[in-house]
DNA sequence: GAATTTATGACATGATGGTGACATTGCAAT
DNA sequence: ATTGCAATGTCACCATCATGTCATAAATTC
């Protein structure tokens, strides 16, 4: 099995540090952020396989995090685990609200944050989101955030790969720049539409060398669409 | 894309005005009403595209009217921005309850509500519905944009396709030159009828390769008309 | 054959998408 | 701090496409 990428968003240096190890010496991956903005970040970047978020954070609280990575669909199968204070039943109400699978009341030891990740890594079936898709030689694998066509690599920001990762995984379908601009940038995000052509253009110029820009048509007057049709 | 209306419940005239500014300079219409009540009589003039409620008014509060709207079934889709006092955490709580779409905390930007209004407005386009249809050989999938007869892909501009898809969906029947203008171009936008001809040309040289032009028929003196007979 | 209606080719104009350049931002290495 | 770099969003410019209109040819009706 690969190795596991736990993000973990807390603000207390101190903490992050105790969780960091439990996790290395558990064999997972951590990669940390320090607020809901940091968060954003490295989730754009690259998609851990679970997330435990902090209740309290400075800026925007962990449960609006929470509540942010189930509305938008780049981030709404991820697993989350909340981190609240003690006995605040209100917390747990909230925190199921908003779509958390799981939460642990502080102070915990590491060893339960260890063993509740590993249940819900458990339960949550990783096939449905990190299973390669290969569309005619082109293959996105979403757990190693690779993109390869025919064993060779290919380099792309952030954004295309998302953007790559959105079409292959819904073909065959005209989508406007509007709504790329919400799915694949998200709903909270405010950009021109015009943008979304500089990305396809980029994701088109690490495709053509290997011709897969085919699959990537524009729809004049409709939008793009990823399709293997001509 | 036709011009959308904005109705902005706000008691305070000096936020009316800001608002309205920013709104028709972003190319909206605005409609006002001070109060629930005059909100009330606005919506049973014209239904607007979006409704920005201010969360303090007087009589009934804009909680309150979100809940109304969202309950009644002629406004239930309405989509509603609130505006909530600085920081007022319950507020954002109660909002998201009565089904706000969004909400801004005052005092904001006119260039922040104008965006949260696009965003907003982007995501609650309806998915069209679309189901391919398919007449003897000849299909159009609304979802791919894409026409096809056997297999075969056939390219066409924006208005054929728009024209092909509504003589599929209400076939044999003829349509005057008028009634194509007002379901196929809009009813409010002023062109020739005999724009209509060379239209109907473009799409029957189009379909001509695959002998599917034969279905779009002329019936002198009285339109046009989409059969499967001859 | 004259009158009416439709088909068709050509064209100006406007709309749309592709593209390179650039400013900005955040991050990492120095 | 400073520098360098990668990613991103925006803009301006240009090529191409789509559209509406017209003039004229062709077809149909009387």
């Amino acid at each position: 099995m690969s190795e596991k990428t736990i993000l973990l968003v807390e603000d207390e240096p101190a903490i992050r540090e105790m969780v960091g190890f439990a996790l290395s010496r558990a064999g997972f991956r951590m990669v940390e952020a320090g607020d809901a903005n940091e968060a954003h970040t490295r989730l754009a970047e690259r998609l851990p396989d679970l997330v435990v978020v902090d209740w309290m954070l400075p800026g925007t609280s962990g449960i609006d995090l929470a509540r942010r990575l189930k509305r938008e669909e780049y981030t709404a199968e991820l697993p989350i685990i909340m981190l609240t204070a003690r006995g605040e039943e209100d917390d747990k109400v909230g925190a199921l609200e908003a779509g958390v699978d799981d939460y642990i009341t502080k102070p915990f030891s590491p060893r339960e944050l260890v063993a509740r990740i590993k249940a819900v890594l458990r339960r949550s079936i990783p096939e449905e989101q990190s299973r390669p898709i290969t569309v005619d030689g082109l293959t996105l694998d979403p757990s190693s955030h690779r993109v390869t066509v025919g064993g060779e690599a290919l380099e792309m920001g952030p954004t295309e790969f998302r953007l790559l990762h959105f079409f292959m995984t819904h073909p065959e379908r005209v989508y406007s720049r509007s709504q790329l601009l919400d799915r694949v940038w998200g709903r909270n995000t405010y950009v021109e539409e015009r943008t979304v052509d500089v990305h396809i253009l980029r994701l088109r110029k690490v495709l053509a060398p290997s011709g897969c820009d085919r699959f990537v048509q524009t729809v004049r007057g409709a939008g793009y669409r990823f399709s293997q049709q001509t």
